[in-house]
DNA sequence: CAATTTATCAATCTAAAGATTTAGAACAAA
DNA sequence: TTTGTTCTAAATCTTTAGATTGATAAATTG
């Protein structure tokens, strides 16, 4: 399959030259890739990559001048499309987390086979996010461990539940930031309405402002359902 | 290796009777895992699991009577050190997302081979968490999707950046629920001071009331920044 | 040093929020 | 059918919230 592609074209960016040298000669080893730059430099790679545009990054994401971790999130803002493999020398499960959360496409140890190396730029070219067995076990368990606390705190009694649909509507409204007036005219009721929607409100989630009621909301998976909290 | 130990014990929930019967018989007639249970029913397999307390559940998570992933979330809080692989017919990656937030060791769909099972209650068995490759793919399209506003956020000016120290605290306190009398209470100034604060505070977040700017406030990295937010 | 920013406070408004009581209509459940 | 819940609304009242103007002292900055 991808012998029938055009090579996918590989640029190479690690502070330690050595290393460097050692992918330089892994992938020109390989038929699918060719190699569209190498540096030692996370500033000038960057550079390099605006300019030549490769289809996949290798990054090392240990390098003293700049963090790899920023680099590779400065060309996802650059939106060119191009893939982001992290290589590190690290399992660390924040690190994994970290670079992943900024758009890398895959996280390669660099103690591990280049098979593995090779295995993951084949599945990132092929459009998917490749992640060694063993990091991703890693990955997760740091992953539980972020919604654990959340999770806890779900076991007490969310007093959401006892909201109507109605005032859930209301709520919901007061949640984007609405006032009385406005939630009256989106729902076309009165503001009276409202507002006895409003203390009903109140008296479920035990508060007496507004805000607290947006906060409780908040705080406890209402609304936005779209935004998971992560306690990090 | 796993000749070694004790049989795990493993107990099986899934309302398909037919696909209950199947998995029962392909662990029979894997040497190292015992079915300890198997049941249709989510509640039952809940009974169940803590009388019997298996080392490991098999649990179908698209289920009519009770909702699986709910199902699973029990078992977690029931804190027993029970593992849990969540069995889906489907690949869709709001499920994964969510059986592994609660607490799945593992997410393998009905489709998949046998072998890719049983490698999976190895792994899980072994202490680890387990995901087939495409399904972690699957996954962290997901996950970096929901990072991706939050990144984008980021770019846009954060008005916060305008406030003072003193401004800074008073909105602070605003986001926990308090009332101006409160904060003035607890900044040990006048309650004139804090309106001069709050008004100056809406000037600069461009907002006009309280819960506005509380509202602006969280969804810009303001205080809790221990809270990672994930828009999905 | 002069100018600016910050933090403090008062007084005075208007507008909004919040509490409380009462009540009719629609609907579902017992 | 009766009972209960939900949604609607008005009237009334008290309390906050929010806008505006003006003023002082301290700290900062040019």
């Amino acid at each position: 399959m991808r012998e029938f592609r055009t090579k996918a074209r590989v640029l190479l960016i690690d502070d330690n030259a050595d290393h460097l040298r050692g992918i330089k000669e892994l992938i020109n080893l390989e038929s699918s890739y060719d190699v569209a730059g190498a540096t030692t430099s996370a500033n000038i790679g960057i550079n390099l990559a605006k300019k030549y545009r490769p289809d996949l990054i290798l990054m090392d994401i240990n390098m003293p001048e700049k963090d790899g971790l920023q680099a590779i999130q400065e060309i996802e803002r650059l939106d060119l499309g191009i893939k982001v493999i992290a290589l590190s020398g690290y399992d660390d499960a924040d690190l994994i987390f970290r670079a992943m959360k900024i758009g890398a496409k895959g996280y390669i140890l660099k103690t591990m086979a280049s098979a593995q190396l090779i295995r993951a730029m084949d599945e990132v070219t092929a459009g998917k996010i490749y992640m060694p067995t063993a990091l991703t076990s890693r990955f997760f368990e740091y992953f539980q461990l972020s919604f654990k606390n959340e999770t806890e705190a779900d076991t007490k009694e969310n007093l959401l539940a006892y909201l109507t649909a109605r005032e859930e509507e209301v709520l919901d409204l007061l949640t984007q930031g609405n006032n009385y007036k406005g939630i009256a005219a989106k729902l076309f009721i009165s503001e009276t309405t409202v507002k006895t929607h409003v203390n009903n409100i109140f008296q479920k989630l035990q508060v007496n402002e507004k805000t607290q009621a947006v906060l409780y909301a908040l705080n406890n998976g209402f609304a936005n359902r779209r935004r998971i909290k992560l306690a990090v």
